[in-house]
RNA sequence: GCGCCUUUAACUCAGCUGGAUAGAGUAACUGCCUUCUAAGCAGUAAGCCAUUGGUUCGAGUCCAAUAAGGCGCGCCA
């Protein structure tokens, strides 16, 4: 796929290396190794297209001034044939080169000639990603933090496929441990307390409506006089949905059984749902995973139980206290920790480095990357030191972390849904506010910075709302193009390169931007950053906008500037799309 | 106590691998639609880039220390 960026700067370095070369030859510069220097676009744009630093970078090697050597190099540099016609030294000796127009109706016919896969790159080609993401605990139901985990998980496994990367999207099911017990023990006493005299009261007033049920259940805070629940438990109201529905359809006969049959029962009957319902939940949020891995198979094929054994082989782990430590320390880790407490059961995190050698030595992937909670960051010190006992190199393994998210509605911390009234989840966020909105506000920080979330803003449709303004500077593209073509001006015939394209600051600032797209999604693939997509897509659709101020498409003064900007529109167009196909958010053609 | 993250305009945030006068949006005010979508554009205002030192031709960007805020350091996950 084509890159004129990257074209451009190829030919500028190779023009600069030959008149370097030159020179050298010539004798006008002594032979001396040069330091490297940097091709880069200048942020003000009366400095050029591009602007090389060549001359101060090389200045004390070649013992002459920056200038001087800026001014030969000038002389020495033939411009005939290429995309630069010419070049200006500036301030302390910067180089500033200059575009010809052809370059700009080349970025302009690349868009329209690579269509939907204008941006894509090769750099992962051949490498396969594993991107594990949301993992939510299927014990409940999801909550802001996944929403935001779910937007950055699936953006970055997009970013790693335009860049050529096998991606797969994998959910890691915790269906296993003790958050599974604790689930099966909640359910237990919920249902229970619906057996007994006063939840039969409950149960006959609210007929057979679990949500009503589970309402009254729950009272203030899941935790009533009538229904008192102990410390330790899950108390949601979705805990008492799913013990009344199980009720509905098996009766009380539980009841009868002991406690540890009862509650396996109705885990068994629940966490299904869960899973079933968080699928469904991510779904409608317009993220699918290739894979749910679950938990439960790591303990049922031994693979749990081969990671203490093999570690014990190895000699890195010790007894203390009848439990068995991991020799953390000695891999880089804080501390050494635990793997198989004195009762026998393994801690939470031997599942997960037999999850990870999975990802890692059993499907090979050449990277796992994990989307987690900044809260677990004292985690993965941890893990890297198991796998690094194991032989796995760890830069295998990255790590982005995500800090809170912080709702905020009329500038005050929001805790509930404004349309339903419970506490707000992935569900209640998107009965609130549009599905776009949250998809391009959750990519709109980088990972590691808090995010103040306004529902307000997300729910308004005006300029304020990013996301309606660069759908609206789409739509408002579709409408042009719609218009020309409805008065018979649509006219796509003429070779691009043969068009006036470039002829006013406007269209320059935006072609521009357009022919940097592959590199921005190059570099936002590179550090896991699909923020930089929305805040592109807020950039292209802002020079869009000035565009179309300055320059009338239907109205301009000829026909062949017409054509031009016609062009452009479908380019920038074309462009908008493919950015917002990454982060899977929708551009209407009309608003 | 140890470790990680954050600190840029009144508010929310950009600032890519150090580069030429530090940028947006919001809020305030002023212009621009008989002409392709005014959900738009243009203009006016605001900043010891937390503090102090260091590295160099050059620091918001790199290093060190300090301060404030957040998080983590379990035989919880």
């Amino acid at each position: 796929m084509t890159n004129m960026m990257e074209t451009a700067q190829a030919q500028l370095r190779e023009l600069l290396m030959n008149a370097l070369g030159a020179l050298t030859a010539e004798g006008k510069i002594a032979a001396e190794p040069l330091p490297a220097f940097k091709i880069e676009v200048p942020a003000d744009k009366s400095h050029g297209d591009f602007a090389s630093n060549i001359a101060m970078a090389s200045a004390k090697a070649l013992h002459m001034a920056p200038r001087a050597i800026a001014e030969l190099l000038v002389g020495a540099i033939g411009f005939e044939g290429t995309y630069f016609e010419k070049a200006e030294i500036a301030g302390p000796g910067f180089m500033n080169f200059f575009l010809r127009k052809t370059w700009f109706a080349d970025t302009v016919q690349a868009v329209l000639t690579d269509t939907d896969n204008y941006g894509k790159s090769e750099g992962g080609k051949g490498k396969k990603a594993l991107v594990e993401f949301v993992s939510a605990n299927p014990t409940g139901p999801m909550h802001v933090g996944n929403a935001r985990g779910a937007a950055l998980g699936d953006g970055i496994s997009a970013l790693l496929e335009w860049t050529g990367w096998h991606t797969e999207r994998e959910f890691y099911v915790n269906d296993a441990g003790n958050q599974v017990a604790k689930f099966g023990k909640s359910l237990s006493l919920r249902y229970l307390q619906l057996c007994s005299e006063k939840g039969q009261a409950v149960m006959k007033a609210h007929a057979n409506d679990a949500d009503a049920i589970a309402e009254a259940i729950y009272g203030e805070d899941g935790n009533s006089a009538d229904f008192p629940m102990p410390d330790d438990v899950y108390l949601g109201r979705d805990i008492i949905v799913h013990a009344a529905n199980y009720y509905f359809q098996n009766g009380d006969a539980l009841a009868k059984l002991d406690e540890d049959a009862r509650q396996k029962a109705l885990a068994d009957y629940a966490l299904p749902l869960n899973i079933e319902g968080l699928e469904r939940d991510l779904k409608s949020y317009r993220v699918v995973y290739d894979n749910w891995f679950r938990e439960s198979k790591l303990h049922a094929d031994g693979s749990v139980d081969r990671i203490i054994d093999e570690l014990t082989r190895r000699g890195f782990t010790y007894e203390q206290e009848g439990a068995v430590w991991f020799k953390a320390e000695q891999f880089g880790a804080d501390k050494d920790f635990v793997l198989r407490r004195a009762n026998g059961i393994p801690t939470y995190i031997v599942p997960d480095i037999a999850y990870h050698m999975d990802k890692l030595v059993t499907r090979n992937f050449d990277k796992a990357i994990n989307v987690l909670g900044a809260d677990h960051h004292g985690y993965v010190p941890r893990l890297k030191a198991a796998l690094k006992a194991l032989d796995v190199d760890t830069d295998r393994l990255d790590v982005v972390l995500m800090q809170m998210v912080m709702l905020f509605r009329n500038g005050q911390p929001a805790k509930l849904s404004k349309r339903s009234g419970k506490a707000i989840g992935l569900v209640t966020l998107l009965e609130d506010i549009p599905l776009d909105a949250a998809r391009f506000f959750f990519n709109m920080r980088e990972a590691n910075s808090h995010f103040e979330f306004d529902l307000d803003l997300a729910v308004e449709k005006s300029s304020q709302n990013p996301v309606y303004y660069v759908q609206y500077a789409h739509a408002r593209i579709c409408s042009i193009l719609r218009t020309l073509k409805e008065e018979g001006l649509y006219v796509d015939s003429t070779p691009i390169r043969e068009l006036p394209i470039g002829e006013v600051p406007q269209e320059i600032e935006l072609i521009r931007h357009i022919a940097a797209f592959p590199a921005e999604i190059a570099a936002a693939a590179k550090v896991y950053d699909p923020s930089r997509v929305t805040k592109y897509a807020m950039e292209l659709s802002s020079l869009f906008h000035k565009f179309y101020d300055a320059c009338s498409v239907k109205n301009a003064e000829t026909p062949e500037l017409r054509e031009a900007r016609t062009a452009i529109c479908r380019a920038a167009a074309q462009t908008l799309r493919n950015a917002m196909a990454i982060l899977k958010i929708d551009c209407p053609e009309k608003m």
